[in-house]
DNA sequence: TCTTTTTGCGTAAGCGCTTACGCATAAGAT
DNA sequence: ATCTTATGCGTAAGCGCTTACGCAAAAAGA
């Protein structure tokens, strides 16, 4: 069999070397190739030489489709997100990615931007992954459940599955939220502070909305009606959602932008309505995305670590999927606020 | 065979179900089951849907891995960048997706990010692709090359190997760097116009720098010394470089920054400085990334149509995936000067 | 009714690797 | 010099699919 495929092989025109062809040349077997491409302690160096040598002249290297079928393992890992247009995401993406490469596993991205959510599930099945990480939204569950049910290790980024013990990790959105506008309260004595929230398919949005909300309320204050418009956690909706506001017959004195992209729509609308920030009115976002500090004014916003987040998550995901037993765990990642220039607060930073 | 592999699988605990244990299951032989999943005509309905019914009870998905095998294709794609931090590569990404996706392709995504060029590409030899698309730096060519001693069929975006004929689709960079000096020459009378070059290694910035100088050139202009200054295509890097320009004992009336994220430093400079812009000094940029017309002022910019390109290079790749001996084709995109705000111009879109 | 064609399915040989076994030969131990 | 043990390598059986080939039964044609 050996040499027959050997020459069968050697007879077509293109088609890629494979092991028998380079065994064949080198004058081994093809177990010693392998043994040779994967670092086997039993074998000689001479021939280990030969075969390399011999592996460079024919340009050969070994196919990773059968190596995967073989070794019933892929070192591919996904990341599903909503979109990459959000630095936010971005950012998740490079932290996965710093790990991933790091443990000498490749990562596949997957957006449902132009899919809908159970197509991309559907499609992820037919790929060759040993595990996923799950950038939640409200109505992820149902097809996370299947990956389950096929028995695909994940971990869930920013949200839970009722009824399922998995990874997960998470910023801790509310308290975040709160502290950020405990701060407006409290250290800048903001009156009336609205809220930009993002749209709820995004399971950040409402945590974020909560904390908002709860701050509000310990702290005596009242919620005003039309102070809490609906965003979509990009930049034109804030500036729509800043109109808006700006437009009421007594606007805010804060608007808390529930992601930094809305607050930089809502630095625009401000400016382009003559308000000064902060003087005028003190704008604040959530995520602390990294161009936020090049804002002008520069951001105050929460920090949610999002690189941190990614890198956690796939963390995770290679933890259980070498070690099948391992606990799952749930980890909160804190959310601290960055203080900058567009709440009022005077440090320069750049 | 097919019975004592069905047997020693289902002897297994957790196993994932193969072909064997569903035909078994299912009455038919694995050929069948084959042909129900791959949509083969010569199949009575009423097996087709018993192999279906029971691969719904056991979970049965077949193996990508096994498939990819033997078909001798994994219908991935990969794409390679510098890395994903920059909307112009998001947008380059969103098009390749976009189109991969239309066409049931996957699409892996690489980084040099934290990995040097080097690696990268020997780790893209270890993974099963079809093809790959490279945004080109100026130190890719080599590598480049090993891609196609391995016969990997490749398109370069932005950029050509010399002595290699291959696909390749690329702004026309110099074209929209003359175009907007042009602009503010001629349109604006500004008679000091500044440049914010972007790294070397990237291939974009030299060619954008060619066409500044050449319009320039025509126009009868001198180059001051001092008025070129070295940038990373970074906000901080633009902030740096219109920092230096503005501390020059003449600063110029106009910066044109060599993309728009240095474009979006330079301004947040400019306003640190006091200086209003457009009417102090005007700041226009490259790439038109989306979030340019959300700055205040609106950026003017040059258009490279990020999501076109890399929805131009999927397609000619899986071009000739489909047709290898068509004709490689170098595609060519315009740059058109987006007129907004920052340069001067009056209009006022959001 | 007797071909001829079509339909539905099974058998077995791959796809290009890994690896358990096993067998010489070389090296070490006694 | 003899008996272990270690070393280097080959044989062959998988990994979980696809598909050429072939055969029986059903359908169509005569």
């Amino acid at each position: 069999m050996n040499a027959r495929q050997a020459e069968f092989h050697a007879g077509h025109r293109f088609m890629k070397p494979t092991i028998y062809m380079l065994a064949q040349k080198a004058g081994v077997s093809i177990a010693t190739v392998s043994r040779a491409f994967n670092g086997h302690p039993r074998i000689s160096g001479e021939t280990k030489r030969r075969i390399f040598e011999t592996a460079e002249a024919m340009a050969y290297s070994p196919s990773p489709t059968a190596r995967n079928l073989a070794n019933r393992t892929t070192e591919t890992l996904a990341i599903v997100l909503p979109h990459i247009t959000d630095p936010f995401f971005t950012e998740l993406i490079r932290g996965a990615e710093s790990v991933s490469k790091s443990r000498a596993y490749h990562l596949l991205i997957y957006t449902c931007e132009d899919m809908d959510e159970q197509n991309l599930f559907l499609q992820l099945l037919t790929t060759r992954i040993d595990g996923v990480v799950v950038a939640a939204r409200s109505s992820t569950g149902q097809y996370v459940k299947r990956l389950a049910r096929q028995n695909i290790p994940f971990v869930m980024l920013g949200g839970a599955i009722p009824g399922l013990h998995h990874n997960k990790v998470r910023p801790d959105n509310q308290s975040g939220a709160y502290q950020m506008t405990r701060h407006l309260i409290v250290d800048h004595h903001y009156g009336e502070i609205a809220f930009i929230c993002g749209p709820e398919a995004q399971i950040h949005s409402g945590e974020r909305l909560t904390g908002y909300l709860q701050a509000l309320r310990d702290h005596g204050m009242a919620v005003r009606d039309g102070w809490v418009v609906a965003g979509e956690f990009t930049e034109s909706s804030g500036f729509a959602g800043a109109k808006a506001l700006l437009g009421l017959p007594r606007p805010p004195r804060a608007i808390f932008a529930g992601n930094d992209r809305m607050a930089i729509g809502a630095i625009s609308a401000a400016a382009e309505c003559g308000y000064a920030i902060p003087k005028d009115i003190a704008i604040v976002g959530f995520d602390d995305v990294p161009s936020s500090r090049y804002l002008r004014p520069a951001l105050t916003t929460v920090n949610v670590n999002c690189f941190g987040q990614g890198a956690a998550a796939v963390e995770q995901l290679l933890d259980t999927l070498e070690n099948p037993e391992r606990p799952y765990v749930d980890l909160i990642m804190p959310a601290p606020v960055v203080l900058r220039n567009s709440c009022g607060c005077l440090e320069r930073e750049t």
